[in-house]
DNA sequence: TAGATACCTTATAG
DNA sequence: ACTATAAGGTATC
């Protein structure tokens, strides 16, 4: 198989290389489709960006075109690039290691949609959402990239958020090259707290600057690991995120859903709020943690679902006109 | 413990 | 052109 440019096969004599492994998945196979596209522009990732650049350049549905991110090893640090596209009901994918289960694992292509939209009431607008949207899984992303990310998110455009982790992917990230294409690895938190907050200024990231830093000092230091939350119960590890600076219950919960696989996770965000007072005014509760009850309660054990389906749903105007 | 306000920066609306 | 407003909220008082 050849994707073409990008991750060449090949290993020229006396070069710094990677051996490049590559394979396909029928999506036929995956329990109610793959929407790639969907999946990694629906504001749930940001470590994702397109080969043509077209990341966010607009709502276009699926061109076929290839995606990049890139994985760094628990064990040695070691940075793994891989390269996605879907295309005529494949998804082709490439890596420098067989990054097979890190893809599966990171697009969520375990998870079985038909059982889990069975398992949310149909209402008129979770059917609307669920149907135009249908294919849209929902990630497991990295933990620490996940914590950041959302850190930026907060009063910020989606595409703007994209931006940031590519500026700090840039200046921070270390720097991999295969085969004469060079990539760079999402900074890890060690790389980000060497950084000064002047620095993380001049990248955009503005007030964000000075909580991006503190958390990463935290997770560099060993004080806390986002990845820790994932073994308590769901609102124990929503407060145990918390701890880290920039996050509060509603980033909390983004990291829950988005990385560490919180399927009950709901954040809370001005969509989902206006969604609740609009359309379910009796879970409409005096508290964040109380309205985040109620939700989950009528979304059902798989409410993360439903609401990444009606955020993205909403946020791209594609609600019919009222 | 609840409520109000400042916060970087940019894109878009008026 | 120029100002106001809002963008996946949180920290602080």
């Amino acid at each position: 198989m050849n994707l073409g440019p990008g991750i060449p096969t090949g290993k020229p004599a006396g070069r710094p290389t990677r051996t490049v492994d590559s394979g396909t998945i029928d999506v036929d196979d995956l329990a109610g489709g793959l929407d790639l596209r969907l999946t990694l522009e629906s504001g749930q990732t940001y470590l994702w960006w397109r080969e043509d650049g077209e990341t966010y350049a607009g709502d276009r549905g699926d061109d076929g075109g290839a995606w990049y991110a890139t994985t760094t090893r628990a064990v040695d640090g070691d940075v793994d690039v891989c390269r996605v596209r879907q295309q005529e009901g494949l998804l082709e994918w490439e890596g420098t290691a067989d990054v097979e289960p890190i893809i599966r694992r990171r697009l969520g292509l375990g998870d079985d949609l038909p059982a889990i939209r069975a398992a949310t009431p149909n209402d008129e607008l979770l059917e609307a959402a669920f149907d135009a949207l249908w294919g849209m899984r929902i990630v497991r992303e990295p933990a620490f990239p996940t914590l950041l990310m959302f850190v930026c998110s907060t009063q910020m455009r989606v595409a703007r958020i994209f931006e940031m982790q590519q500026s700090l992917r840039r200046a921070l990230g270390t720097l991999v090259t295969v085969d004469g294409q060079t990539y760079h690895a999402y900074p890890t938190p060690e790389q980000v707290a060497a950084a000064s907050e002047a620095e993380l200024r001049a990248l955009g990231l503005g007030y964000r600057a000075p909580y991006v830093l503190e958390t990463a000092r935290m997770v560099a230091e060993g004080e806390a690991h986002p990845a820790d939350a994932a073994d308590r119960p769901y609102e124990d590890a929503r407060d145990y995120l918390t701890q880290f600076v920039g996050v509060g219950e509603k980033v909390a919960d983004c990291v829950l859903l988005f990385s560490l696989g919180f399927l009950e996770a709901v954040p809370l965000d001005t969509w989902i709020q206006g969604t609740v007072t609009e359309y379910y005014p009796d879970c409409d509760r005096d508290s964040y943690a109380a309205t985040s009850r109620a939700i989950r309660e009528r979304f059902g054990p798989y409410a993360g679902y439903p609401q990444t389906y009606v955020f993205h749903y909403r946020r791209t105007g594609r609600e019919a006109p009222a």
